[in-house]
DNA sequence: CGCCAAATGCAATCGTGTGTCATTTGTGAA
DNA sequence: TTCACAAATGACACACGATTGCATTTGGCG
């Protein structure tokens, strides 16, 4: 966090409490969250904050090295505080992701491998799957709609259009 | 192209003009069409084809293991009729999309291992880079947009809301 | 303090799809 | 060949993640 400011004075990037809250909602909040769930998070701590805004700084903090982006494959991304290489599998049940620390056999990237001519820059590697809390609890829930049980993610969805019938047409 | 009339018979699908013209879209346009790019393809053939149609067909063609989908990090998912086992490498300048068949040294998936008691069900391998073309020809642009050339790609994006002049706001 | 580029807030918009439902069409049986 | 019906399609709205344009605020500096 100290390093997180300094390196913003080295850079010419602002302190702002957005950032820093954001910084800090990553720090002790839930492993990997999305812009979303981190932008939940920031409100209780800044409650008029602009999910813009939290897209934003999110982008900065990658941009600083700070945090890491990582991008699923049909979902939204999330953001991950441990920036050395690691790979993630996400649970098709629940949805949590896990982390594969150099739990992979061999090697999964080629850094600078350059087949046909291509210079490698960045390698996506991801995994889906089941997990093992899943893989205990629902041998076959079949047509039931597994009611109770953790793994569940309820999504909140955003504001919406909320029409607060202020015509607010821009000339 | 008949083993997928064969295949559809097999299966009991129906064999629609806009299945087959998809399919053909496929087989004979570029190497690795996004959904939309198939869609403005397959207008030209039926012109008068809905969008959903071909959202849904290609749908239905991957669940037939005619064609593959392969997820982009950020971007849209793109299709390829080349369905055994490789991986891509996609150009971030230019955007053309590589075939990596085979030419990876070390075995990129583990396909059954299971870290953490995690079972994995699906794989993506994805890299960014830089092709052999952009790497020739672009030593440092450096300000000036790069503008003649190939390695273009643009967006002409769907239809837009065509808005009638109607105040936009939903009752 | 006061300045000003940088950052933020806000609403609109975009891109990539998915859901709903009425209509059309392939397909197998008569 | 015609018929009936499930399957597929078309039209359109909506979902969701994310981005953009522009006015306003603010951090960082002299």
């Amino acid at each position: 966090m100290q390093a997180f400011e300094r390196l913003c004075r080295e850079r010419g990037v602002s302190l702002t409490i957005q950032r820093r809250n954001v910084l800090e909602a990553l720090l002790d909040g839930k492993a990997h969250p999305t812009a979303d769930e981190l932008f939940a998070d920031v409100e209780n701590r800044i409650p008029g904050i602009s999910r813009t805004t939290v897209y934003r700084v999110l982008d900065t903090l990658v941009e600083l090295g700070v945090i890491g982006k990582v991008y699923q494959p049909g979902e939204a991304a999330f953001f991950d505080v441990n920036t050395h290489a690691h790979h993630h599998a996400a649970c098709v049940l629940c949805n949590k992701i896990v982390d594969l620390e150099g739990a992979l056999p061999n090697a999964p990237i080629p850094p600078d491998l350059k087949p046909h001519g291509f210079e490698i820059t960045e390698s996506h590697v991801f995994f889906r799957g089941i997990c093992r809390d899943c893989r205990k609890k629902k041998p076959r829930p079949r047509g039931t709609a597994g009611t109770g049980s953790r793994c569940s993610r309820t999504k909140p969805s955003r504001p919406k259009n909320k029409s607060s019938s202020k015509k607010r047409t821009r000339p």
